[in-house]
DNA sequence: GCTGCGAGTCGAAGCGCTTCGACTGAGGTA
DNA sequence: TACCTCAGTCGAAGCGCTTCGACTCGCAGC
């Protein structure tokens, strides 16, 4: 393995001179600069990275805390992954991967042992155990959602809120007056996950703003309960013809189940989903949809992250804006609907 | 930060010895392991990763290099990611994440610059760059799935010929004398990875040795391009009854499909699946599939992986048993199809 | 001609740990 | 009693890098 001493003597200079060459902290003429860059190449130089970690107190990694539990999007976790660790190559760090299942001890074991320089922490719960702790820590971190209290925090996430309120706009707009949330299993709403509760907000919100029924109800992803769901629901409120979906799942299924119980898409039922653009691209018919950008957000989070490491001043909460798209799987309310209940 | 100075002093020893009664690599009497243990507690003592790498040459931590590319399947990666993660850390290592996009500079650039201490490999290539690379690095790895030249280096996957074998003759043991593969985008096929090329080997020679028809055509993961694919298909040979599809994203949208060309599965057409349980399970009807056991792979990889850097002896290629399980989508051939083509 | 200054370079001192060789005593052996 | 052994401990020498202070020029200012 050859090291910065090899490089030096084999360019004629200092250790500390090849140091500066390549961090570029001190000014070293021309002619040396490339000489040793010259140096660098012909030997195949590679700063060792302990070395240069334990002398700078900087790793240049990463933590990114991933969940694997129940009813998550796993392909979004993946994009989301994917985006951070782009991102974070960028900026010339790398990612160390860590599941949720350590617990706050382990975001406390890679701080504390100085293997990460900062920490992006996902699916962050309204109540999280690991808030006190990411606070205590003594290096910055971002939150991919947000947990009740969010001081001194930085947080990012997609407007979940404006995500459930733009679904009920989009049908009302199209003259829907009886709508339903079909969540998340409701395993992830007594988890408090913010996302589904803010969704839940935001749809609740709205359909009161807008005049409109908007009920709600958390389904697990087997058929049968998707069935079993849909039908009380409808049993319920039979005047329904506006459906929201965050579940992304449930979604092949669901078209299933409505076809199975007569209701066509959309002339009988409007469907929107919350999810992934490929996702509701890939449906018969398309579905309109509410997109969630894991790339932006995995990116933002660990932008942010290299400004906080930087020094700079970050938001507390950044929330993206959802985008809507319109497609193949909403339309006018059937003529003559004008109940609300 | 409290250093191995710290608990020296506060345990009355020389920094040596607190060391020592970390790694255990020389007897300390119990009296001083016990005194050092309680100042590592009281004073909350944590190693610091990058001196302790510095010093041992040794930073615990593995790669992982995941594809993020068309045609893969991402939940499948995920618990794969997951299992690599979760056995590591159980041998008390970490895990580095890195994207095949990267390529082979990024394998060098982890590996010289002694980031990590071995590597695990996901998604090879039967012709992969990536694989000289591997083989001139002062490190071990292990590949998921093997390229055409395995000489020297440690193989784990799925034994996949096994498992396009085992539908042929799950099939043809039901009855059925035309059987097709819908396999995964042809993309994936042209970059020659392993998996996709095996099983159809398995499922060729496999229909050779029954003496039935084995038809087998790639698939792209559009809805139009599923429906497309099997209306030529069936065109094509009228006389399939069976379907093998390893293909995780168009197993939803191929059974609407199925349905809307009027065929009913499984008594019109049996249909297998190579995929994950979870997703077999959530069809209707439930699929009959081969599984791919990501956990077991993922888990098998690192233990490997340990067992090479502890100086251990690792088979070339392990190849994991499939296992085969029926479900609702199978049955036996219809009766009087007795047509070989 | 002397001082002051800044650009460019060097040497040495760490960063926090592991590990090697050496030292100390207690206990066994001759 | 003299010697050897071995368990238990210590001190010091690195691991390969960064960074600080100091040194040496050449040049501008007076």
């Amino acid at each position: 393995m050859v090291t910065i001493a090899d490089v030096a003597r084999h360019a004629g200079v200092a250790a500390s001179t090849v140091s500066y060459v390549l961090s570029g902290k001190r000014t070293i003429s021309s002619d040396t600069r490339e000489r040793v860059q010259r140096s660098v190449r012909a030997l195949g130089y590679r700063p060792n990275a302990s070395a240069r970690a334990l002398a700078s107190q900087r790793s240049n990694v990463l933590a990114l805390v991933i969940p694997l539990r129940t009813g998550m999007h796993v392909p979004v976790m993946m994009q989301f992954a994917a985006a951070v660790v782009t991102t974070a190559r960028r900026f010339d760090h790398d990612v160390l991967l860590l599941t949720a299942d350590e617990g706050p001890d382990g975001l406390e074991r890679v701080a504390q042992s100085s293997l990460v320089d900062a920490l992006v922490v996902m699916d962050v719960e309204l109540h999280d155990e690991r808030v006190p702790v990411l606070r205590e820590l003594p290096m910055p971190s971002v939150l991919i959602g947000y947990p009740a209290d969010a001081e001194g925090l930085t947080c990012i996430d997609l407007d979940f809120v404006a995500a459930g309120a733009h679904c009920v706009d989009h049908l009302a707009d199209l003259g829907h007056r009886s709508l339903a949330l079909l969540g998340t299993p409701s395993a992830v709403y007594e988890r408090q996950t913010g996302f589904a509760q803010r969704t839940l907000t935001g749809f609740s919100e709205a359909a009161e703003r807008r005049g409109v029924l908007g009920v709600e109800t958390p389904c697990e992803h087997t058929f049968d309960a998707i069935l079993g769901t849909v039908e009380q629901l409808l049993r319920d409120h039979p005047g329904i013809t506006g459906l929201v979906v965050q579940n992304e799942p449930i979604i092949g299924p669901l078209l299933d189940v409505l076809r199975r119980l007569g209701r066509r898409v959309p002339e009988d039922m409007s469907l929107m989903a919350i999810c992934a653009d490929d996702v509701a691209e890939r449906q018969v018919p398309q579905l309109s949809s509410v997109t969630i950008p894991a790339e932006r957000i995995g990116g933002q989070a660990v932008e942010s992250l290299i400004a906080k490491l930087e020094g700079g001043d970050v938001p507390e909460l950044t929330l993206l804006p959802p985008k809507l798209i319109a497609r193949g799987s909403t339309c006018e309310a059937p003529h003559g609907d004008l109940t609300t209940a």
